[in-house]
DNA sequence: TTACTTAGTGTAAAAATAACACTTATTAAA
DNA sequence: TTTAATAAGTGTTATTTTTACACTAAGTAA
C-alpha cells in the first residue's frame, strides 16, 4: 500500500458565463487583479476556491451572484479539470504567489457554465475581478490557467445542451421573436436552419406561448 | 473579501465499473476493508485519493488497473460530487478514522464510469478492497458514502452514452451475436426493440464487421 | 413614392422509423 | 429418435418525420 499524502490539493469552481447579444454569443471574461509588478491583470474566467461549508453548486452560484447580483440562473456543471500542471505556468504562479496562501499547491477546478439574459445583467465590481467584460466567444483572448480549454469545453457542452434539452430560452428575454431564437440557434450551432421548418419545430415545444403580437 | 481557508479538502476519484453478463448489467462493488470493530466491511464503489502528481484520468485508470489488471479500457468522467456532508455519516466517519490521515476532512470525488468486457476480467485483490463482486445494477445494496447516488448517475450517463455515442461494444467480446447486442441495449435502456429494425440500425454503423458465421 | 429588406406562411417530396409474420435450425423432452 | 418448443434469421409496407422550396405583406430607408 503506497503512502498516501493528503491535503495537497485546492479546489475551485470556474464559471463560463454565456450571454447572447443580438447576433453574437458572448462570454464574460474578467480581468484578474494584477499582481504588483504586472501592468494589467490577465484575463480569466470568473471562479473562486470552494468554501469549507458550501457545496460545489453553491460555490458556482456564489461566484455568479458576486459578479452579476443575479440568482436562480441556469447553471450546469460540465467537467472537472485536474491536470497537475494546470496552474504551473509562470504568469499564473506569480499571480498565485500574491493571492493565495499556498500558491504552489495543485488546484483542481470544477467547471460550470451558466446562461444569462444579457438585458437583466448589470456589471458589478467583485472582490476577485477588477472588471468584467463580454467578449465574442469566437474571439476569446489568451486566458489564465487552462481557461481557454475550459471555455472550449463549455461551448461544446452548451451546444449539446441546446440540441438535447431546450436551453436556448435562458439566453433570451422572456418575450422574444422567433427570428431572434433562430439566430441564437444558428450562431451557437454554427448551422443554418430553414425558417419555416424552424418555426414548426418550435411550435412542437411546450412552454412557449405564442403572443399574437407580430414583428 | 472573505477569509479563505485552503487545504481543507481531499480529492478522490470513484469508478463505477460496468460489465454485461448474458442478460444482466452488472456493477463491480468492492468490500471496503472493515475497521477494527466492524464485522464485515461495507460495500462501496472502488476509488482512491488522487495522488499528488497524477491527473484525474490517470487516477481513475490506476484504480481500474489495480482492481482488474486491465489497461486502456473505456473510461469516462461524468460528474463531480462535492456535497460537504457526503462523508459525514457515522459508519463512514468510523471507517475514515481508521484509514485516512485526516478523517474529518471534507472529500470531493470525481466520478468516472468504465466499461469492461467481462470475459477479459480477472478478479484481483487490491490494497483498498477486501474483495470485489459483480452485482446486478438493479439490485445494488446500500453502499458507503454517497455511492448509491453515484451509481445512479453513472447509469444515467451510460444510457446517454449508449444512445449518443455507440459505446455498447465495449461491454461485449470482440465477437458477438446481434442478439447479444440487442439484449444489451434492451436491458440497459429498459426498452424493447424490434429485431429486424434493430439489425438494420446496426448495419448502418461503421466499425462492425459482419462475420459470416451464424448463430 | 419607390426600392429594399425582413417577417410571415403551407405543401409536396424524400428519408427515417415503426409495424408486422413466416421459415429454419437447434435444443429439450417424451 | 421423433416431437415439441424455443431462438435465429430475413423484406416489405405504412406511418411519421424531415427536408426543400417561393411568394406576399409590411416596414424601413433612400
Amino acid at each position: 500500500m503506497p503512502e498516501r499524502l493528503s491535503g495537497v490539493l485546492d479546489v475551485s469552481v470556474d464559471n463560463v458565463i454565456f450571454g447572447f447579444d443580438e447576433n453574437i454569443l458572448k462570454v464574460l471574461v474578467i480581468e484578474r487583479k494584477p499582481f504588483p509588478d504586472e501592468k494589467k491583470g490577465m484575463s480569466a474566467i470568473p471562479g473562486d476556491l470552494v468554501y469549507p461549508k458550501e457545496s460545489l453548486d453553491e460555490a458556482a452560484a456564489r461566484v455568479l451572484k458576486d459578479l452579476t447580483s443575479l440568482e436562480g440562473l441556469f447553471l450546469k456543471q460540465f467537467h472537472t479539470f485536474g491536470n497537475p500542471n494546470r496552474v504551473k505556468d509562470l504568469k499564473d504562479q506569480e499571480w498565485l504567489t500574491n493571492f493565495r496562501i499556498n500558491p504552489e499547491r495543485r488546484v483542481i477546478t470544477i467547471a460550470y457554465y451558466s446562461l444569462i439574459k444579457m438585458d437583466e445583467y448589470q456589471l458589478l465590481p467583485s472582490y476577485f475581478a477588477e472588471k468584467a467584460e463580454w467578449v465574442d466567444v469566437l474571439e476569446v483572448p489568451a486566458l489564465a490557467f487552462d481557461h481557454n480549454e475550459i471555455v472550449s469545453k463549455a461551448l461544446e457542452s452548451l451546444r449539446h445542451g441546446l440540441e438535447m434539452e431546450q436551453i436556448g430560452f435562458e439566453l433570451l428575454p422572456d418575450k422574444f421573436t422567433l427570428t431572434q431564437l433562430q439566430n441564437l440557434y444558428e450562431i451557437i450551432l454554427n448551422k443554418k436552419f430553414d425558417k419555416r421548418n424552424f418555426r414548426k419545430n418550435i411550435k412542437k415545444m411546450e412552454h412557449v406561448i405564442p403572443l399574437n403580437e407580430k414583428q
